[in-house]
RNA sequence: GGCGACAUAGCCAAGUGGUAAGGCAGAGGUCUGCAAAACCUUUAUUCCCCAGUUCAAAUCUGGGUGUCGCCUCCA
C-alpha cells in the first residue's frame, strides 16, 4: 500500500514495523461539545484505513485519545456550574454515540489525559533532565531551539517561524517559539495535579506524545490527524518524542483535508460548524460517512444540504442493490446456473479495482466507483431473477467491499413488519388481482406515509422500511 | 512576509504522458395495471488562461489568473 507521508511530502510504500501489529495513533477530540462534521472526517477516514488494513489481514493497534483536560472544558464547566470531569465524561459518552452512528469502530485503546498524569509528569521531568525544557514559576516550557530538527514535519524554517511568531505581553518563555509542557494553576477553582513544579496541568502537545509512547512505544507506524494539526501540534509532538527517545517518532504522518462551508474552513472557533448530532436529525449516519468518503481524504470537501442530498441518493443506489439481493435470497431457491457462475467470476475484476484504489493512498472515491460498477454488474445479472445461491454470493461480494468502507452495515428495518402492515400488503395484493387499482394505490400511498415503500417484483412484494 | 494545497460536465468527483472512471441531477427507451427499483441509450472534441517540451499533455516545464489553508486554540 502507498501512503502520502507529510514528513517527506511524497507517496511512499507503506512498510510496517510489525505487520502483525500495525501501530496507529490518531489525535482524538477535546471533549467539551458534540463533535462536528469536520471532526468527524479524521475519525471516519482513519477508521477506514484501519478497516482496510484489517481486510488485508493485518492486525492493527489503533489508539485515539480523549483530551479531557483543557481550557475549553474548564470554561464550559464554569458556565454550567459543574465540574470539569462532569463535562468531559458527558461528551465522551456523546462521542461514542455519534461515532457509532457513523460506523466508526472503537479504538483498541481510548486513553484519557486524566488517566495518564503520572506518565505525563515523568515525561516532562525527563525533558528537563535532558536539557530540552526549563521551568519558570511553576510553568514548564519546551525550548524549541534545542531540538535541531524543529520544523521538519511542517516544512517550516525556524527562522521564518520566529519572525512570524506572536509575542505576548507577560510571556515567561525565553523564546517566542517555546511552548508549554506544564501550566501552573492560575485560580483556585481550576482542576490541577501535584507535580514537581507545584499544582498545575499538562499542556496540549505533551499529552499525545506521552500516550502514544505508553500504548504504542517509542516508534509507531502512522500518526494521523487533521491538516491543521500539522503545525504546531504535530511538530511539537515530534520535538518532544524524538528528544525524549532519540528515535524516530512516527514513520508515516497522514493528514486529512478539512471541511468547508461556503468554501471557508469550518471550525469551532469560527462558529460556522454543524455537529454530527444535528446532521443526524436529517440524514443517516451512513449518508454522512458516504459523503466523507466520496472524495479523496487529502482534498478539502464542501458541506451543504444539496451535497448531502446527492450523497443520500448515491448511497440509496447501494442500499437498493442490497435490498434487492436480500429479497431474492428470501424468495428464491436453488443453486447457481452456469451463467451465474460466470457472472460471479466477473465480479473479481471490481474487487481488484477496489483494492487497487485503496492501495493507492486510500483512494476511497475510486474505491466507491468500483463498488458502483460491481453493483451495475450485480443488478444486470439478477434483473430477471436469480438462484438463491447466486443472490447470496452476490450479496457476499457486495458486502465484502462495503464493509471495508463501513457502509451498508446498518440493517434496514426488514424486521419490524407488524401484522397490521402485512394485512394491508395482503389486501393490496388481493385488490390488484381483482384489478381494483384505485384501492391498491390507496394502500400503497397509505404505507408510504408510514415510511414503507412497496416494490412489486416478479418474486413478490418487496417491503422497504425507511 | 514564510510555507502549502486546489482549479475536470448543471452539481459532486477519480484520473499525473497515450487520447476523459464513477455518482447525483436531466432527457429518451425497456419492464410495470400504474409506480418504485433495475436495465439500455444519452449528457465534457475537452480538463482556468497563455507559452513551451514531446510523435503524443488534463497529466511535464515556465508564466499568469482565481480560490482556500497553515504560520494563534482548532480535525
Amino acid at each position: 500500500m502507498k501512503i502520502y507521508n507529510t514528513l517527506t511530502r511524497k507517496k511512499e510504500e507503506f512498510v510496517p514495523i510489525d505487520k502483525d501489529e500495525i501501530k496507529i495513533y490518531v489525535c482524538g477530540p477535546t471533549v467539551y461539545n458534540y463533535f462536528h462534521i469536520g471532526n468527524a472526517r479524521p475519525f471516519v477516514v482513519f477508521d477506514t484505513l484501519r478497516k482496510y488494513l484489517e481486510y488485508r489481514g493485518n492486525n492493527v493497534k489503533f489508539v485515539q485519545n480523549f483530551t479531557d483536560v483543557d481550557d475549553k472544558i474548564i470554561n464550559k464547566a464554569r458556565e454550567e456550574g459543574v465540574s470539569a470531569g462532569e463535562v468531559s465524561e458527558k461528551y465522551i459518552e456523546e462521542y461514542y454515540k455519534d461515532a457509532a452512528a457513523l460506523n466508526v469502530k472503537k479504538a483498541t485503546v481510548h486513553p484519557k489525559v486524566t488517566e495518564n498524569m503520572n506518565e505525563i509528569i515523568s515525561f516532562v521531568k525527563d525533558l528537563i533532565d535532558l536539557g530540552y525544557a526549563y521551568e519558570v514559576e511553576g510553568d514548564v516550557y519546551y525550548s524549541t531551539r534545542t531540538f535541531k530538527d524543529y520544523g521538519k514535519l511542517s516544512g517550516q524554517n525556524i527562522e521564518d517561524l520566529e519572525s512570524g511568531a506572536r509575542i505576548e505581553i507577560g510571556e515567561k518563555k525565553r523564546d517566542p517559539l517555546d511552548f508549554a509542557l506544564w501550566k501552573a494553576r492560575k485560580t483556585e477553582d481550576e482542576i490541577a495535579w501535584e507535580s514537581p513544579w507545584g499544582l498545575g496541568r499538562p499542556g496540549w502537545h505533551i499529552e499525545c506524545s506521552t500516550m502514544s509512547k505508553r500504548y504504542l512505544g517509542d516508534t509507531i507506524d502512522i500518526h494521523a490527524g487533521g491538516q491543521d494539526l500539522t503545525f504546531p501540534h504535530h511538530e511539537n509532538e515530534v520535538a518532544q518524542s524524538e528528544a525524549h527517545s532519540g528515535k524516530q517518532f512516527a514513520n508515516y504522518w497522514m493528514h486529512n483535508g478539512y471541511i468547508t462551508i461556503d468554501n471557508e474552513k469550518m471550525s469551532k472557533s469560527k462558529g460556522n460548524f454543524f455537529t454530527v448530532r444535528d446532521i443526524l436529525k436529517s440524514y443517516g449516519g451512513e449518508v454522512i460517512r458516504f459523503f466523507l468518503l466520496s472524495g479523496h481524504y487529502r482534498n478539502p470537501i464542501n458541506f451543504s444540504d444539496s451535497l448531502m442530498e446527492q450523497a443520500k441518493n448515491g448511497l440509496a443506489r447501494m442500499q437498493n442493490a442490497q435490498g434487492t439481493l436480500k429479497h431474492l435470497i428470501s424468495t428464491c431457491q436453488g443453486t447457481m446456473t452456469q451463467e451465474e457462475t460466470k457472472a460471479l467470476e466477473g465480479y473479481d475484476k471490481y474487487r481488484q479495482e477496489f483494492i487497487q484504489a485503496m492501495e493507492d493512498d486510500l483512494n476511497t472515491a475510486d474505491a466507491i466507483s468500483a463498488v458502483f460498477e460491481l453493483i451495475t454488474a450485480i443488478n444486470t445479472a439478477v434483473k430477471d431473477g436469480a438462484s438463491k445461491e447466486f443472490a447470496e454470493k452476490s450479496l457476499e461480494s457486495l458486502m465484502e467491499l462495503t464493509t471495508v468502507l463501513g457502509l451498508l452495515q446498518q440493517e434496514e428495518g426488514d424486521g419490524g413488519i407488524d401484522d397490521e402492515i402485512q394485512a394491508l400488503v395482503d389486501e393490496r395484493q388481493e385488490a390488484r388481482k381483482a384489478k381494483n387499482f384505485a384501492r391498491a394505490d390507496e394502500i400503497r400511498d397509505l404505507l408510504k406515509e408510514k415510511g414503507i415503500t412497496l416494490k412489486d417484483t416478479p418474486q413478490g412484494v418487496q417491503i422497504i422500511k425507511e
